[in-house]
DNA sequence: GCATGCAAGTTCGCATGCAAAGTACGGACA
DNA sequence: TGTCCGTACTTTGCATGCGAACTTGCATGC
């Protein structure tokens, strides 16, 4: 008997994947394409927390043996997106307090980098993320998603300037599960404001090449996130 | 035809694995004990940087069959220790550049954490540490082994006072490759008692409930052991 | 002597079979 | 009615088969 639950139509939107996870696959290949929409449809929330994935479900609805799908659990494992259960496995929930351990974990990177681009950055990648946060402030058409993205692209230009791709790694492993579109929507216009005044201040520090003054900008504005995040889901 | 080479004779010693990795598999199975198996022989340097894993000679070799094997593969290039191939995996070989941005991510994370700790630790977790740095100070027997053993200890009762497992976890990713018996052998009597005097400086600033002073002092422990990795591999 | 192309051998990616471990359900007994 | 237990079913872990892709090495021509 076929079971068809939301799974068989899964979306296969491509998936931006850090430079190290997509280096250390094949790129191509049934394995590597069941990894990304299964990755993606746990991003996105299409699979819900605690939902088990069955082996042979995701199969038949992928159409591809229990192989590659076996393989991409252990990715999705080691992305620490699931989680064993005594049989098979679970897509991960986060509570609240490991919400807070990764965003001290978030900060202690993301703020090393931005110490890091304020010494490192040559001038045109500073010009550059000047351009990025001028354009978002510029723009009327403030969708969660468009918000999404120039608040991916800001963060990623001083990753970028940081210049060390294996800090670039781990920043994309532990921040993946932050600020998605569905988190954009519950933000207020207070909390946004505040938002665009901690990236002018780490903008600011950059400029004045003041690493120790970036890094304390990056990791306040992280924190700040995070206290989005404990309003959101204390209500 | 059986290929026989060293590694039929791969040692089965236990191995320390971060919660997060333990929790995160099935800790018992074939998988998961060629796992341990492999990870213990290319982290000893039993298995050569770049020497191709070939799946049908480990399966021999470790008496399974390829399927634990593939798993174990996928693991292992999860941990960033091999590296694939146009056709398979190698071990991977770490570049003097990737040494030093991975010091400056367990840079930032470890010193994050000696700040975490700064403030979090309870008066018995602070005597702890000061307990492990006394021992070691009090030690005649200074073997490579001991000293690799004394000084995971301070770092781990730092890390554990931090109070957050996730960052105890990446900080386990990044370091897991630094510091072992071969390394300790290899360092002059002045870079040993630097260090011995790095990490009284951590332990003052942490005792003070000086933050900042004890992630910079983490911080510069940690850039400083990479100088001698610096050292050691230009000669 | 060197390059080029072809063929044989190697190794992998994926599919599938099977036994064992776990799970759920229903019936019997308190 | 509630609990305990056995049985049938589900789902996994591991083994293995097969076709395809890549590599290697030799032969042939320039």
């Amino acid at each position: 008997m076929v079971r068809t639950k939301s799974k068989d139509t899964l979306p296969d939107v491509e998936l931006r994947l850090s430079t190290a996870q997509e280096s250390a696959r094949r790129s191509q290949g049934a394995a590597s394409e069941v990894y990304k929409r299964l990755r993606r449809a746990i991003v996105e929330g299409e699979i819900r927390p605690n939902e088990p994935l069955i082996e042979a479900d995701l199969a038949q609805a992928l159409q591809v043996s229990r192989t590659p799908i076996r393989e991409s659990l252990q990715r999705l494992a080691a992305d620490q997106l699931i989680t064993p259960r005594k049989r098979g496995w679970a897509v991960r929930e986060y509570s609240l307090e490991e919400i807070r351990e990764r965003s001290e974990v978030r900060a202690a990177l993301e703020g090393y980098a931005a110490r890091l681009a304020a010494t490192r950055a040559t001038d045109a990648e500073i010009a550059a993320i000047v351009a990025i946060q001028d354009e978002r402030d510029r723009t009327a058409d403030l969708t969660p998603a468009y918000r999404v993205e120039a608040n991916r692209r800001f963060h990623d230009a001083i990753i970028a300037a940081a210049r060390n791709t294996r800090l670039a790694d781990d920043i994309f492993r532990v921040g993946q599960f932050y600020f998605n579109k569905h988190i954009a929507k519950l933000t207020t216009d207070e909390e946004r404001r505040l938002n665009q005044q901690d990236h002018r201040e780490i903008i600011n520090a950059i400029q004045a090449r003041d690493g120790r003054r970036a890094e304390d900008a990056m990791r306040s504005h992280i924190m700040q996130t995070f206290t989005v995040f404990q309003r959101i889901s204390g209500n």
